[in-house]
DNA sequence: TGTATAAGGTTGTATATACAGTATAGTCGG
DNA sequence: CCGACTATACTGTATATACAACCTTATACA
């Protein structure tokens, strides 16, 4: 049940950065230090800071030392970001329609996503999200019970699921997927619009140590709706090609 | 100035993955039989395959084997991405079409865009890039002379517009937007889909000190691509509520 | 025939060791 | 005072070895 060595040197280093004690440019411990301080081996310790560099948190010098790494500058698309939020930073009037709350069994596929080995049980969510009375995004959401168990006690009127999950659990991993859809039935009826009308929808999977936290689709319509980013590039250059 | 020797090992899978040779679900060799085949170590074999576990280019399976992943038709969102070389990465064969190279009057929501005070040409550029022959991005792009005067001698069926501007000028902010639309009939018949088939149209300003560099409309058919990121959340937590 | 067991191959982790390359600080000599 | 050399610390790579966990297949047994 204990994690790997290497995992947890990872961890250590991790929550020092996450709690603001190791800020940008602090140099982090070196192999060797961390082999005494962690009674391990050298590639253990090489292993855990490799890791760490691949994953963009901290940068190395070859004869100098390991550093934590200025994190990137990143778009709103790409963050986070609460709608009920986004609407009122607008001056316009957010309110939320909940069309579904319930307890499910896992089908395969939602098993898979939530990368889950045995069968298990998860929540779900269906709500529909205003502006100035004008539905903007229809929100699909699935959330694991074990990462968040009060989920389901929620009133979802008065805070954002995302709010409430980013408050409960640290999220430390995101993955998005972007499409153009056309809606179901359902969907247009859920969101008032016409028959021919595409739906932005945007696919979201967050991780919490390890395990997938929620599983949502928030579908926009077109018209109503887009995604938008605007950043600095790393001096760097990280563009590829 | 050899590589190292997980690095060869790491080049040598994906050849045999980018030339279609190793399809989706094909068994990789085992770490033993890279130990043979390389006469390298265990462990040097063990980190190539398991860095390319790490960028989702093989999935292993303990007591069973490794295997090739199946890669999914979707861009990415937080780079400036070649996608002759996403396509390439996937195992395909890219194509470009070029539909329209000229230069233009900037009309006024143009020079808007490219913040332009006088009266100025602008490069225009129409292509389609196809994957195995199926086309998968319209690519609608204007380009500022006066950045990159060289761009409309370049033979864009050698180097895509995007991997030319990103050598040649040295990109420090990018903008995005992403919409999802309902192509014209024009672009219905260039993308080669049918009446009522949405698509994504991902909108990009970059600008080099200062001055825009380029506009470009980037219309993906929905059924053929979508969008992607995933990365690790910065650890100060960037995360609005 | 059906079931338990054993064997062998596979990945996952961890260690001890070795050597190369790079950067820095200090020392020595001119 | 300055430059060359040296010692030291750090990262990067590579090897040989070991053990655990997992899966499949073959074998032995009831």
């Amino acid at each position: 049940m204990t994690s790997p060595l290497y995992a947890q040197v990872k961890e250590h280093i991790l929550e020092h950065i996450r709690s603001g004690a190791w800020t940008p440019g602090t140099r982090v411990p070196s192999e060797n230090e961390l082999v005494e301080s962690f009674s391990i081996s050298r590639m253990t310790a090489n292993r855990a800071l490799r890791e760490l560099t691949a994953d963009g948190f901290l940068s190395r010098v070859p004869g100098v030392g390991t550093f934590v790494k200025e994190p990137p500058a990143r778009s709103s698309l790409l963050e986070l970001r609460n709608i009920a939020e986004e609407i009122a930073a607008r001056g316009h009037k957010h309110a939320a329609y909940i069309d579904r709350q319930e307890t499910i069994d896992a089908p395969q596929a939602l098993a898979e996503e939530f990368e889950l080995r045995q069968p298990a049980r998860l929540f779900h969510l269906m709500m529909v999200h205003t502006e100035n009375g004008v539905p903007v995004q229809l929100e699909d959401r699935y959330v694991n019970p074990f990462v968040a168990p009060q989920f389901n006690d929620q009133d979802f009127a008065d805070i954002t699921p995302t709010a409430y999950l980013v408050a409960a659990v640290p999220v430390d991993e995101l993955e998005h997927t972007v499409e153009a859809i056309m809606p179901t039935a359902e969907q247009r009826e859920l969101l008032d619009i016409g028959e021919h009308e595409p739906c932005l929808a945007l696919h979201r999977r967050s991780w919490s140590k390890g395990h997938v936290v929620t599983v949502a689709t928030l579908i926009y319509p077109a018209s109503r709706y887009a995604l938008y980013s605007r950043y600095k590039t790393s001096p760097s250059g990280t563009l590829s090609q």
